[in-house]
RNA sequence: GACCCCCUAGCUCAGCUGGUUAGAGCAUCUCACUUUUAAUGAGAGGGUCGAGGGUUCGAGUCCCUCGGGGGUCACCA
């Protein structure tokens, strides 16, 4: 393996410590009694700590130095003196220890008092140090100067994707945006579970890929010697618990489609699911409004956040539109009364691109994509979906033709989606036969028929409303994000290839 | 899958219509320095220019193939 002349350095100055008798990975737990944060805040002179982190700056000036230590709430400015670290004659800990064998990067405890240096800087006077962990390879080193600016910033994404460890230790608005996506997933769970509603964990292996239309990833048991597949929906299954009896149900559930990556679409992904019983699409409305207000107050303490230069605000109530007047208001088109020939005459007016597997459903999903999406950038709940498009979804109440479904959309992407759900076992049967004669026809996303779901069904499933949140765009919406990768630990990338 | 762009030191980047030994800042190393904070001053080392092939007297630069990444589009109701 192909070293570089600052690796070699390290990995010698690694040998170096052991012939001094310092174990650079010991075993023992390091007791800290304070975070950097802790001490920034309301900070006291005079405080006996001990801190653990990482050395990220060192400036040496002789037999003095300053040092910066990164933990997980921040960095804290070090003080390291010979003599004081040093008290007898024996000063190789400072001379040879910190100032040649140690790097930036490399983990240390500190002991010692808190003090302002004459520039008013909060700072720990150090009187003990042990080496905690010795990195080989050095990090990238970003300067921030007294305007603000960052110079030789950490910005490469295939590396910062690749080597999100690296791109978390130097980068600290990256890790704020992941500690912000921690912050929506407990907001959600904390109102959920305050509603008594149970957190339950559904089959990611399944026979039939249902809930969703989707191309799934597949794969093999080999006991069993059947396919399997990587769910692409949870949501057949909430539903079987909920005619089982439980009366609000919810999972966080990371779903996998194989389809293609862009900025809003990675292979896995994660949907918050949640089935309540005896409510209607309304409540469900309302319900929502004042989740995204709680989950954007726990995220920014206010209900608004900026996302590429628009203030997006999460205050209820958000307007609701039905797709007919979306589409009446966008594309001029009225759907009310048109048949599918009628819709095809009007895309093709438009200039849109169809073709002929595409039915009503997908016909109108298309004037909708394309005409009227991008214009909803504050929430905004569109409501009563062509039955054709929502084969899940109770009819509407009052038409049959549309149904009791309503999507969110922020910044013109969708963001949630809510049924009244369909609890008529008849009913759903034959929508899924219309799935299966829009699959007959060509469309290879339409649903699979899922019989035991069927006969869950049949044993009763009260009247239900539900949801699925898509998580990783409301956390890009939340944090002004405007690429999922951003939003994701790991995105998924090509495999990368290792000389051995 | 299609098109466009990118890949040069640990990091961020220069490198013109091809020209002799490939540069800068930070990082690293050596020396100096006991309150610095983009520390400072003096000196030094560090490169298979993504990989392979071609054109040429000569390729980081031009051409082809491959690999990786980004963007736009398609797909993703």
């Amino acid at each position: 393996m192909q070293r570089s002349e600052q690796e070699r350095l390290r990995i010698e100055s690694l040998a170096q410590m052991r012939e001094l008798g310092i174990d650079p990975y010991p075993a023992a737990e390091f007791k800290a009694t304070y975070k950097a944060a802790d001490l920034t805040e309301g900070f006291e002179e005079g405080l006996q700590v001990v801190l653990a982190g990482r050395l990220m700056t060192r400036r040496i000036m002789g037999k003095a130095s300053f040092a910066s230590l990164q933990d997980s709430t921040g960095t804290f400015q070090l003080y390291i003196n010979r003599d004081e670290i040093c008290e007898s004659e024996d000063k190789v800990l400072y001379n040879t220890v910190f100032k040649k064998l140690l790097d930036r990067g490399d983990f240390i405890g500190v002991e010692g008092e808190t003090f302002l240096t004459k520039t008013g800087e909060p700072s720990l006077r150090v009187r003990k140090l042990t080496v905690l962990s010795k990195a080989i390879r050095p990090l990238p080193s970003p300067k921030t100067d007294d305007d603000g600016v960052v110079h030789d910033a950490f910005t490469d994404p295939e590396l910062r994707y690749r080597m999100r460890y690296v791109d978390l230790v130097v980068n600290p608005e990256v890790r704020k945006t992941f500690e912000a996506r921690s912050r929506v997933i407990q907001a959600m769970r904390d109102t959920f579970s305050e509603k008594g509603w149970l957190e339950v964990d559904t089959p990611v292996l399944q026979a039939i890929p249902g809930g969703a239309a989707a191309r799934p990833f597949i794969t093999h048991h080999n006991a069993l010697d059947s396919q399997l597949y990587l769910r692409i929906a949870n949501e057949l299954y909430l539903k079987r618990l909920i005619v089982g009896g439980f009366e609000g149900v919810y999972e966080f559930s990371r779903n996998f489609r194989n389809e293609g990556m862009d900025r809003t679409h990675n292979p896995e992904f994660t949907i918050m699911e949640l089935y309540v019983a005896y409510k209607d699409y309304r409540w469900m409305m309302t319900e929502m409004e004042q989740l995204l207000a709680n989950v954007c107050q726990a995220v920014h303490g206010e209900t608004r956040a900026e996302l590429a230069g628009t203030t997006i605000n999460f205050a209820p109530p958000y307007a609701r539109v039905t797709m007919r007047d979306a589409i009446l208001e966008y594309a001029k088109v009225d759907i009310d009364g048109l048949d599918e020939d009628g819709l095809r005459a009007a895309c093709k007016n438009l200039g849109m691109e169809i073709d002929d597997s595409m039915g009503k459903g997908k016909l109108i999903d298309e004037l909708f994509g394309e005409h009227c999406e991008r214009h909803y950038v504050q929430p905004t709940f569109i409501t009563d979906y062509p039955i054709e498009m929502s084969p899940l979804c109770k009819a509407h109440r009052d038409n049959p033709r549309y149904t009791e479904r309503f999507e969110l959309f922020i910044a013109g992407t969708e963001v949630a989606n809510a049924y009244s759900e369909l609890n008529d076992p008849i009913d759903q049967r034959e929508r899924f036969e219309a799935q299966v004669a829009l699959m007959e026809r060509g469309d290879d996303e339409a649903m699979f028929v899922d019989q035991d779901f069927l006969r869950a069904l049949e044993y009763g499933m009260p009247p239900t409303s539900g949801v699925g949140i898509g998580v990783d765009r409301l956390v890009m919406m939340l944090t002004g994000q405007t690429s999922i990768q951003e939003v994701l630990l790991f995105p998924q990338m090509r495999p990368e290839i290792f000389e051995s």
